[in-house]
DNA sequence: AACCACGGCTAACATGGATCAGTCGGACGC
DNA sequence: GCGTCCGACTGATCCATGTTAGCCGTGGTT
């Protein structure tokens, strides 16, 4: 039961069905679990020979400095999510991770991935399905940047993140706990912190959703979902082709 | 030699060495060779079973519409890309592609692919390389959207585009052709194709570099990199870990 | 020859969001 | 208890970019 309660294992289990024999694979997989204060980098963009993880707790973002000292955000992973699977494959790291609260996560040694992945083929399926699930993500948020005004952005950011939230149960259609600042939302987003407070102020006022205190509740999922334009279908594709 | 020639056998070949050997598997690939005429899409999103292909002529983009009508291009494929390496993988395609140029592919059944890589080591490393390449030129492009403005994301994208073109023998630092209207481009770079106007008189006026029926001319290369902030490392990362 | 469609190009005007310059309240150190 | 730091919050102003509404030249069609 321990290994089927983990928010990878979850995860995983809502889009791939897992055998016994696959679960326990996955507990294998974990090597030393770490742990790291919130706030100082775990790697910066250009470190040689990185290590993958699995969260297990916390959140942490993955993120790009410009020269002109202004950061993006590319993407936040929760727990269950991978955190460096494609810089374990390269020797360089090509962006830095700060993590936003305390965190655990547990080592991943390429060797052992590989060798699961060989033995067991449903396994491998559903760690690909959720890599493409993550570049999906970037896509849409790519799009977003290119195309969707601060507050189609900002609803459809809250609404995804509930989303991911949901699958690992810690969230709900009415909310969620969320330990972002507003400062995390713009360098997210693309906009400035000034006018991250102005749209959540509309949102707000507009009864969509209200975002106080490390908490996001959804006043109105159903309204917010059209005003931000959120089809979430790609977020949860059909599975592999492999059976 | 004809192997060699191809786009794809260079691109793969000036960053993993590959023997005889790879690169008669590499032949063996190759599927049917189709041609599509330009403007009409190949795919969109939401097909089943979506077939993957090696472009070997023309150009393509990948792009997403919105509900509103606008359309957000996420990448352009020029000669010796994959096109659909994952949507090959999964069920559905997440996206539209339209050839820009009359097309030549050859397609890539994804059974032969996988053999192939079990097969030929080195051969799976230098495809996974060029997947990974695509995938960091996508995280390039979104942190250009969220943080860079007119002028640096025109000139940042010109410079990429010459730096792959480079690769497969299309282009020098002097410049190179290139297909796309200025619709393309507004719609790659999040921008309306009035200010696409704007921003390239003024690189011309500049002396930074000029687009002009079809030409792309660099006319000072190291001013366009400095305004730009082009850092180029994310293009030609090491090789893969597995020797 | 006349027509039309399309892409490049431009000016005038409108506006979303950045920037600047703060205030305020709560958490923390001493 | 007092400073200090950080994040939330706000108003005023400015500017980069969008929008609207064209013109022009070219190439294809009838």
């Amino acid at each position: 039961m321990k290994v089927l309660d983990s928010p990878f294992a979850r995860k995983l289990s809502a889009f791939v069905t897992l055998s016994e024999d696959d679960l326990r694979a996955l507990s294998d997989l974990y090597g030393r679990r770490r742990k790291y204060p919130a706030g100082r980098d775990m790697s910066h963009e250009g470190q040689k020979n990185p290590v993958a993880y699995i969260l297990a707790e916390g959140w942490v973002c993955s993120y790009k400095i410009l020269p002109s000292g202004t950061r993006q955000i590319v993407d936040f992973q929760i727990p269950g999510d991978f955190l460096g699977l494609r810089s374990v494959l390269f020797r360089t790291s090509d962006h830095s991770v700060e993590p936003i609260t305390r965190v655990e996560a547990s080592e991943i040694i390429a060797s052992d991935l590989l060798e699961a992945f060989a033995k067991r083929p449903r396994l491998a399926a559903a760690v690909l399905w959720a890599a493409s699930r993550d570049e999906a993500m970037v896509v849409e948020h790519l799009v977003g940047l290119g195309r969707r005004d601060a507050p189609q952005r900002m609803g459809h950011f809250l609404l995804e993140l509930g989303a991911r939230l949901r699958l690992i149960g810690r969230g709900t259609k009415a909310g969620f706990d969320c330990p972002l600042s507003q400062y995390h939302l713009a360098d997210a987003l693309g906009l400035s912190s000034v006018h991250v407070n102005r749209v959540l102020r509309q949102l707000r006022e507009d009864g969509l959703c209200t975002f106080r205190r490390g908490q996001v509740e959804f006043d109105d999922y159903d309204k917010l979902v059209e005003m931000a334009e959120f089809d979430r279908s790609y977020l949860d594709h059909d599975g592999p082709l492999l059976k």
